[in-house]
DNA sequence: TTTTGGTTCAAACGTATGTTTCATACGAAC
DNA sequence: GTTCGTATGAAACATACGTTTGAACCAAAA
């Protein structure tokens, strides 16, 4: 059984880690706000390296799980070429749903910033995080999109798949600057919204012609 | 004149930051890399927070200005209907040929990694830097895709110009993943290179139909 | 009732942080 | 040659960091 005080840690660890970035949070500022000792990082998880990993752990390996099994299901679909809608939602709306996951006091969800670390943070810490929880499922993805467009030279369809990663990251955790630029008229919180924008855009994307 | 210390520590300060992020940089490393004296940085900048504004100036400052021009020039040659793919390519060229510029002893330009941090890092530190540098840039720009594409819907046309930046700031700062990921085939250090690859693939998402 | 094993707590550990101080060094101006 | 404003230097400032310690707590087992 998972103590009370090990997922308070990890709620307040995720939000401030995902305001923060990683070395700027310090275990004082976590352990205040969980309302637990300071000592209870190192009892727990022990060391602050570690609870970063198990924070990251917690959101991604569901979110990952639910990614590769709509995969799968498109490419049960069609499996000699599948569709490449399919794909990108495959790979777009478990992130997004857990991203905009309304945030409320037990499930503070802030996978958005909390993604951008991923990239962002030195290597070395978020290193194994990254591996451990992206790699494979990105490799799966890369080659149901090569299936899905076999005319794509294989250098492009690496670029492109890397301008798909890119909007994706960028709308989960840069929503404030799409709320701000468009004077607030975009709030940007809602998962199916965001797909429903952004799909045509990768899907023309992807299959537009490289040399135009 | 500017001093001989005061670019070695902006050189020195520029590495850094982008390498570990703002608040994992100390000023110690600054100073020690940049061979001055640790008080050398508040004599000079007056605080830690000063100097990472004045990082961000020297760089995105003449990007910018290299931008409007290249906007300018777009605009005149067609002043109703300007082209898309001019517009994309005064608002990514400046940018990348900066970040891509190869690294020398000199001038270690790190404008991909650091460019980043103006998205993720806590809010304040960076706010005023984004705001002086790039909010009256990306207006410029939001208007002039408006002209090009009348018939889009403003809201619409807010979220592709977020996807756009969007794949433009992963491109920059996420290369290593990019190579990674292409078992090494993508070195990703040519601006000329990296435009070829999207201007095609954000020109195709910005006039994609809506609901398809 | 005593004992045990897991958990929490306040306090201290050594180290690192950004900033300040004040003495010194350097050159140009007078 | 002296003066003066700028620049550098070593050292100390107070504070914050991640981690460790050992005592206290407390329910369940013996």
């Amino acid at each position: 059984m998972q103590s009370e005080t090990k997922t308070r840690i990890l709620d307040a660890a995720e939000i401030l880690l995902a305001q923060n970035g990683l070395s700027a949070t310090s275990m004082r500022a976590i352990t205040e706000a969980a309302n637990v000792n300071l000592a209870a990082i190192n009892y727990h998880f022990g060391s602050k390296e570690a609870l970063i990993h198990a924070v990251f752990a917690r959101r991604l390996a569901p979110v990952n799980e639910r990614r590769l099994a709509m995969l799968d299901q498109v490419l049960k679909a069609n499996p000699k070429r599948p569709k490449i809608r399919g794909i990108l939602r495959a790979f777009a709306l478990p992130i997004l749903e857990t991203a905009f996951q309304p945030t409320n006091e037990n499930c503070p969800v802030q996978l958005g910033a909390l993604m951008i670390r991923l990239y962002t943070e030195p290597a070395q810490v978020v290193e194994r995080s990254f591996n451990e929880q992206m790699a494979s499922t990105a490799r799966r993805f890369v080659s149901a999109l090569h299936a899905a467009l076999p005319k794509l030279d294989n250098e492009v369809l690496y670029w492109r798949t890397h301008f798909c990663v890119g909007c994706l990251v960028h709308t989960m955790h840069a929503r404030p600057i799409l709320t701000a630029v468009s004077n607030g008229t975009i709030q940007c919180d809602n998962a199916e919204e965001a797909l429903e924008q952004m799909l045509p855009f990768l899907e023309a994307g992807l299959t537009s012609a490289s040399n135009s």
